[in-house]
DNA sequence: TGGAAAAATGCATATATTTGCAAAAATAAT
DNA sequence: ATTATTTTTGCAAATATATGCATTTTTCCA
């Protein structure tokens, strides 16, 4: 389905960059080969959970909600990645390692950022189990982790 | 200066009920005795950094932060099927979302109603996973929590 | 596998929001 | 107080976004 991976694009895009209107994202999407409406575009945003917020320049940009939590918490974030201790892939899914007693706090962050990659997780003490949604691949959700855990991929191979 | 004045009372409106529009926030203003056009509610949106966002219901709501959903979301209510915030198919498994610290007694539940078509399920914090028999169709897994969780989709599809 | 049912999409259009510009109101300076 | 300067606002028009409907595509079952 083509769907999914629009859906999956948007979100990437929208995370990355600042997009004002559905035109400007029309386009950038058009530039990595997706094509579609802006009539389609506006009820996948709605789907999405995007919001349309002050951009505190005079403009608006397009905004995943829960993106400004991550922001408002980038505290909690720095001090999430140092527990986590390897990403395994396994049967499609993906299992991350933390210190001990550390898991269900990690994986209330990961669910909280509501990134659509992710269907769900669930926690151990010290193994999380998170979920990809169908159509997304284990590739697309180590971006994702990128995403909201910055530096965990390095974190990780340290580890090692 | 009556500026003043309307900004704090649309930060009131908007944090206490839902507005859609800005025609439906210009009604309310009148109702208090405040009136401008709305252009000028435009311009004051933006300046109070009010952004629009998806309400979850099909439709959009006016938001000054994010937090409002959260308040929303941990509503607690008194049986199981309205704890239940999502259900996502994925790798041919079910993952059901509760509102936090729920997914335990739900899981609970579904096990007990020793239904042929779940194999099992495992829960977190709030999330389940449903794992369905060899054999049997996600649909007919959907089927089945609609027999033993009755409303259950309705609900499901009005949270989102 | 064929066909019914549901979901997704495009098109055209309705609805909603933003903005340029000139006038009015508030503020500041003399 | 009077005039100059800045801010706010309304109006009308431009932009942007959402939606009804018909069509296409996908999913589901018999």
């Amino acid at each position: 389905m083509q769907k999914t991976k629009r859906l999956l694009v948007i979100e990437k895009i929208i995370s990355e960059e600042i997009i004002s209107t559905q035109e400007e994202l029309l386009r950038k999407l058009k530039g990595k080969g997706i094509s579609c409406t802006q009539a389609t575009l506006s009820r996948n945003l709605r789907q999405l959970g995007v919001g349309r917020i002050p951009d505190g320049a005079g403009g608006y940009k397009y905004s995943l909600s829960e993106n400004d939590r991550r922001s408002e918490k980038s505290s909690l974030k720095l001090n999430i990645v140092p527990v986590i201790q390897d990403i395994i892939e396994a049967k499609g899914l993906m299992v991350m390692k933390t210190i001990p007693g550390n898991a269900s706090n990690t994986a209330f962050f990961i669910d909280g950022t509501g990134r659509y990659e992710i269907a769900g997780t669930i926690a151990g003490d010290d193994t999380i189990l998170i979920i990809p949604r169908d159509g997304v691949t284990i590739q697309q959700v180590h971006t994702c982790l990128e995403i909201i855990l910055p530096g965990i991929h390095e974190q990780v191979r340290s580890k090692k």
